[in-house]
RNA sequence: GCGCCAGUGGCUCAAUGGAUAGAGCAUCGGACUUCUAAUCCGACGGUUGUGGGUUCGAGUCCCGCCUGGCGCACCA
């Protein structure tokens, strides 16, 4: 049972007992009201349950906080209670929870903290990313492959069945454009007369392209009619341009269950239907699509849109609204509970639409949008232009090439989503203390290190080899049933308090969609360590203590590792 | 005009409606013959944009205003 389970059960106890015995005048028991103190010197636990009631109970709430103290059960987590304030009932629990919270740390290791979801709610699709395959990724997109790839660690840990998607955008105009901006930058290339159309593609890499089918196939497609050159040069451009994204994502850590194509929503099955005329009809029946002007709208206004939206337009050409229609409804189709998509904040003026969608089909709340302010990038305080057209900008993959995974990840993960950041490359790039990953990561290198000091040699060159891992190397060096009781010094403790936030902090974050907040949890934990690392030395001390230590300094290992993992950020052993 | 998001020390950010609003950076002053100084300790720094309201209690919730970002297509 977790700590606050434990505490919640005392507390209702007193809360009983204090009614039942006629101390306390109240109609219905209140919540225990348990809460973690900000400030250490407040205790570990606190309950606020004296505060809430004391208008119903008509008493002073440090006299209600004195009567449930008085009340509280015989127990041995709580070592001592203190009453504060205007009547907060402190609560200090005593080494052993902490030392406890160590053992558990260290028989769960990579599982600790996870957690369990409700049947029901556990099916997630998430969808983020999901980039034009039109042109390279741009930083933005980078903010989403890493919130989203943090959102599915996070959420996975804390219970859920989280499904990774990319939405590929590979049918309409846009890649007709695409397509045309090639035919035209090849022609160009072969020293014909052509301009560039109004609304094409002008980034550097659409050269790229043309120059890469020049230098495998020359000026045979010149020759060949327009549409046809078109059609191929878009095919082509269009694969390239996905697999330069699945290789950049790769290299970045993210890993997609599904790379959906818009396409295959038109197609028609042997039944006869496709995603899109299937979601149509099911629309239909409700009694929510309509002919106007020509066009065929749905009726989300009944929703709560300010306007109906068109499916399917004057020219009998579907909008891509349409293809988001389809596209859900093919994902409720495929079995999700719930189904999360992040978007940039500038599409927010799409989400009522779509939650009416969801709705019609008799779903409401089951799409949650998660809107993420965009990314400003900055070099050495100037601003850096993104703009496709002038070619200057830079691209996602650039700019993991100069900053490197961890620092990038860890930056774009520093704050809420909600939140814009000013990303700045040569500050990202710092290896000082500015840089707040090499303070999470220093600290688990530092304890490797320890580790190293005390493993055989062989062990420590497997390590190095990669023959053996940190766990592997802890298990042979510290028994399971070492003894911690001397594990009480204030930077121990603090230290072990820490670690037992872990789990309830990983339920918030999933809960709240905010991986950030595990940046947060790491730079603290780090910190604390840091803290036990300068009062507390390990070797050398006498064997008990050593023993005690050294279980500590894995712990602390093992969540360390784990709330990097959960960003995405790789924990070095060596620095 | 309407809508969404935000506004917290010089800077970047925290704070399930809880206590004296916390960290880091920067600045200044200390700590390496001892397990990695990418570290630690200390000092300085605040009327949480603004005016009301809700309550035992508001940075947090509600309303107005100010400032900034974004969006208001038969584009994708």
């Amino acid at each position: 049972m977790q700590i606050r389970e434990q505490l919640e059960n005392l507390v209702n106890d007193a809360l009983k007992n204090a009614i039942d015995s006629g101390k306390l005048a109240l109609d219905e028991m209140p919540e225990a009201a348990l809460e973690r103190p900000r400030d250490e010197s407040n205790g570990d636990w606190a309950s606020t349950v004296a505060l809430r009631c004391a208008k119903q109970a008509k008493m002073n709430p440090r006299q209600i906080a004195e009567i449930i103290v008085g009340e509280l059960p015989q127990n041995d987590l709580v070592a001592s209670t203190e009453i504060a304030g205007p009547g907060f009932i402190n609560l200090t629990l005593s080494p052993a929870v902490f030392q406890g919270v160590a053992r558990i740390v260290r028989t769960e290791k990579g599982d600790f903290g996870k957690g369990e979801i409700p049947a029901g709610e556990s099916f997630v699709n998430l969808e983020y990313v999901s980039a034009n395959p039109t042109g390279p990724m741009h930083v933005g997109h980078g903010r989403w492959a890493t919130l989203g790839d943090a959102m599915a660690r996070v959420m996975r840990h804390a219970g859920y069945d989280v499904y990774e998607e990319f939405y590929i955008n590979d049918h309409g105009t846009q890649m007709d454009i695409f397509g045309t901006s090639v035919a035209v930058r090849y022609l160009q290339l072969l020293g014909h007369d052509v301009a560039m159309p109004e609304n094409s593609y002008g980034g550097g890499y659409v050269k790229d392209i043309a120059q890469g089918i020049i230098d495998r196939d020359g000026d045979k497609w010149a020759a060949v009619e327009e549409a046809e050159r078109m059609a191929a040069f878009r095919e082509l451009a269009y694969h390239e341009m996905l697999q330069d994204m699945k290789d950049t994502l790769a290299g970045f850590g993210n890993h997609f269950e599904c790379w959906f194509s818009e396409r295959s929503l038109y197609v028609v099955g042997p039944d006869g239907t496709s995603p899109v005329t299937r979601s149509l009809a099911s629309m239909d029946e409700k009694g929510y699509i309509y002919k106007k002007e020509g066009a065929v709208w749905f009726k989300s206004t009944a929703f709560g849109d300010e306007k109906d939206r068109v499916c399917i337009k004057e020219n009998g050409e579907y909008t891509y609204f349409m293809s988001d229609v389809a596209y859900h409804y093919d994902k409720l189709e495929r079995g999700f509970d719930h189904l999360i998509n992040i978007w940039g904040a500038d599409h927010h003026g799409y989400v009522k639409r779509c939650e009416a969608m969801l709705e019609a089909w008799g779903r409401p709340g089951a799409l949650e949008v998660v809107l993420g302010q965009l990314v400003n990038l900055y070099r050495d305080g100037e601003a850096v232009r993104m703009s496709k057209r002038t070619g200057e900008m830079v691209t996602f993959k650039e700019l993991i090439e100069e900053v490197g995974v961890d620092a990038t990840r860890y930056l774009m993960l520093s704050r809420s989503s909600d939140q814009p950041i000013d990303f700045d490359i040569e500050a990202a790039k710092k290896k000082d203390a500015s840089n707040p990953v090499y303070y999470v990561q220093y600290a688990h290198a530092r304890i490797c290190s320890i580790l190293r000091r005390v493993a055989p040699e062989a062990s420590v060159e497997a390590v190095a080899a990669n023959t053996m891992t940190m766990d592997e190397l802890s298990a042979q060096l510290i028994p399971l049933d070492t003894d911690l009781s001397r594990l009480v010094e204030p930077s121990e403790l603090a230290l072990m308090r820490t670690m037992s936030a872990f789990g309830e902090l990983v339920t918030q974050a999933a809960r709240d969609r905010a991986p950030f907040r595990l940046t947060h949890y790491a730079q603290d934990l780090a910190g604390t360590f840091h803290q036990f690392y300068t009062t507390c030395h390990v070797i050398g001390e006498d064997a008990e203590l050593q023993a005690a230590r050294l279980y500590l300094l894995d712990a602390s290992r093992i969540v360390l590792a784990k709330s990097l993992d959960l960003l995405g950020v790789s924990a070095p052993t060596e620095m």
